[in-house]
RNA sequence: CGCCUCGUAGCUCAGAGGACAGAGCGCCCGCCUCCGAAGCGGGAGGCCACACGUUCAAGUCGUGUCGAGGCGACCA
């Protein structure tokens, strides 16, 4: 019996006690059912008692008492006992517990799929640094955090597509081209140039694809060099993120949006809604009208477009591409577009609660022997994706930057994701995982093979129970992560499950020792043991982290 | 001045309003003649920054104070 059967039971049970009259309520939509920290109070709990009292106008204790009775009817309950202000305390029957074995592994790479999600269509941008140099850290953490979500949006039931926006057209372009010429020609970088030895390489790329480029003309020379170099550098970080495992559906080019004239449609609707006037030589938004605590230029005085003009055309073209949630992963220097983005979005008419979700993710800070990392060969005064790996391994830097809340500042001690050691949480993770492998692999040469027939009602000691509840969490902390938007929650659960897997398998013997005979307590526990492996698998497999089977 | 995020064990961080506040690391003491000791058990270590509210119940929600980081362009 999974957490969910058990929540239907209990809901069922409440509804029994409404159609005798006991209790003059209506039957709760959704019921908690936990996982109680002291294992004194049984194998779940439930404080629906506690949140009907009210509305029955009956103490929390009688209540509990009331819909006690009733769940005790229940095959797969064995006590229902009533704790402190009107708790259930659950206690399942024998074999109840031990069917979320045989849920887990008929389900095998799909346990932990659900549906609470189905329907959705979600656009989820992440990443989209500027083509005008290499990934840094904050856009690493993105990359990680946003390709996990994706992932467990996917797991959740929406339908999901990835995005990364491409700024290809605008000021910073034209510093970089103009960064690459004064390279090219071995001048002085301008005063607003990008640093780094990068700049350098992709010059002389350019310069080997275009020989006959004439340097002595500069203004036709900094175009080449933006022609050429923009789609240099964009391949330099595609080719960075699919080596971090990070593969996007689109690359949605800023220019396009302005060669197709999706700007000047995007301005017009604004302004056909009466929500644009000018002032100053510029065009303007009133976004005050929706909430933004000033209103933003859409047109320059100078006739250039804005960002937040693009933004609009850009959120327009995802509205009208069938999304009905645009996500979009924002580092915490750019909390101040959340409300102009809303007001824009209001000003379309939506309704920005509902169809744009803008996260916001916290700095993340390098530290090496305790003292700050802040520099690159390559990527000059950024620390890139690369030096991040080339440190510690994909893995690692996955389950470093997904593990922790984004609205958590995090620092990364290269040292401590460096070593091979039991100090390092994804190494904590990734051994349970392969010691069940190694473990599995004895059984194979013991001949021990699964047997869906094993009774495992066997499978009742505490170290074995606390593994069958923590596998039967695995659903609802997949879809809770999903909907909170909250990827580190799959990386704190794995951490769990794998100690209670360690205590486990420090107390229990799964193989016969020396040539004693196998018994049905070890099928059982093989089982067991099978299915903590899937749902150790599955989990890191939603944060991109591989499952050795050997380290 | 305004806005955003954070403040929990020595360190790095978890904690969808529930029972006595957790993990890993670090420190002390234990556990391998057979499944991986990269593991496990025990111990020390907390006015959950502070104050006042809401609630049957607050680390969690609200208001304020203090502290840390970030942001506040017709830049991106």
């Amino acid at each position: 019996m999974t957490p969910d059967d058990l929540g239907q039971a209990i809901r069922a049970a409440v509804r029994a006690c409404v159609e005798r009259g006991d209790l003059a309520i209506a039957v709760p939509e959704r019921v908690t059912v936990e996982r109680p920290k002291v294992r004194a109070h049984g194998d779940y709990a439930t404080n629906v008692a506690l949140q009907i009292a009210k509305a029955a106008g009956r103490p929390p204790r009688e209540a509990a008492e009331t819909i006690a009775a009733e769940l005790r009817q229940h095959s797969g309950v064995r006590a229902v006992d009533v704790a402190g202000p009107g708790f259930l305390n659950i206690t399942l029957a024998g074999d109840a517990l031990g069917g979320i074995v045989r849920t887990v592994l008929n389900a095998a790479q799909a346990y932990g799929r659900t549906s609470v999600l189905a329907g959705q269509r979600i656009n989820l941008e992440f990443v989209s640094a500027n083509p005008t140099g290499p990934i840094h850290l904050g856009h690493t953490r993105w990359a990680a955090v946003g390709d996990a979500l994706g992932r467990l949006l996917t797991a959740s039931g929406a339908e999901v597509t990835r995005e990364f926006y491409v700024n290809d057209a605008g000021a910073q372009i034209s510093r970089f081209a103009a960064s690459l010429y004064a390279a090219a020609i071995g001048a002085p970088m301008p005063p607003d140039g990008y640093v780094g030895a990068y700049i350098a390489d992709i010059a002389a790329q350019v310069l080997a694809l275009c020989p006959e480029v004439d340097l002595g003309d500069p203004a036709e020379a900094v175009e080449v060099f933006r022609r050429q170099g923009v789609p240099l550098m964009l391949e330099d970080i595609k080719t960075a993120l699919a080596g971090f495992g990070v593969v996007f559906d689109v690359y949605f080019s800023e220019k396009d949006l302005h060669d197709k004239g999706e700007l000047d449609s995007a301005l017009k609707r604004l302004r056909d809604q009466g929500h644009v006037f000018e002032a100053d030589g510029a065009v303007w938004l009133r976004s005050t009208d929706f909430g933004d605590d000033k209103d933003r230029p859409l047109i320059k005085s100078n006739g250039a477009w804005t960002y937040i003009a693009a933004d609009a055309a850009y959120y327009l073209d995802k509205r009208e591409r069938g999304f009905d949630k645009v996500v979009i992963m924002l580092g915490a220097d750019h909390h101040g577009y959340i409300r102009r983005y809303r007001a824009m979005a209001a000003a379309y008419g939506d309704d920005p609660d509902q169809t744009l979700e803008i996260l916001i993710g916290q700095m993340v800070t390098l530290t090496r022997a305790g003292e700050p990392v802040k520099m690159s060969k390559r990527a000059g005064n950024i620390v890139s994706l690369e030096d991040l790996v080339e440190a510690i391994g994909v893995d690692a830097a996955r389950y470093a930057l997904a593990r922790s809340s984004t609205d958590s500042q995090i620092d990364i001690d290269l040292d401590l994701w460096t070593r091979a050691t039991n100090d390092n949480p994804v190494f904590y993770v990734q051994y349970a995982h392969a010691r069940i492998a190694s473990l599995l692999r004895n059984a194979a040469e013991l001949g021990l093979h699964r047997d869906s027939d094993t009774d495992l009602g066997l499978l009742q000691t505490q170290p074995e129970t606390d593994l069958l509840r923590a596998l039967g969490e695995f659903p609802r902390v997949v879809a809770s992560a999903a909907e909170l938007r909250a990827p580190h929650r799959v990386a704190r659960y794995l951490e769990e499950l794998a100690g209670i897997y360690h205590r486990f398998y420090d107390s229990s013997r799964v193989l016969p020792y020396g040539d004693e005979p196998a018994v049905p307590l070890t099928f059982a526990r093989l089982e067991l043991v099978e299915a903590t492996r899937v749902v150790l698998g599955n989990g890191l497999a939603l944060l991109g982290v591989t499952a050795p089977e050997r380290m």
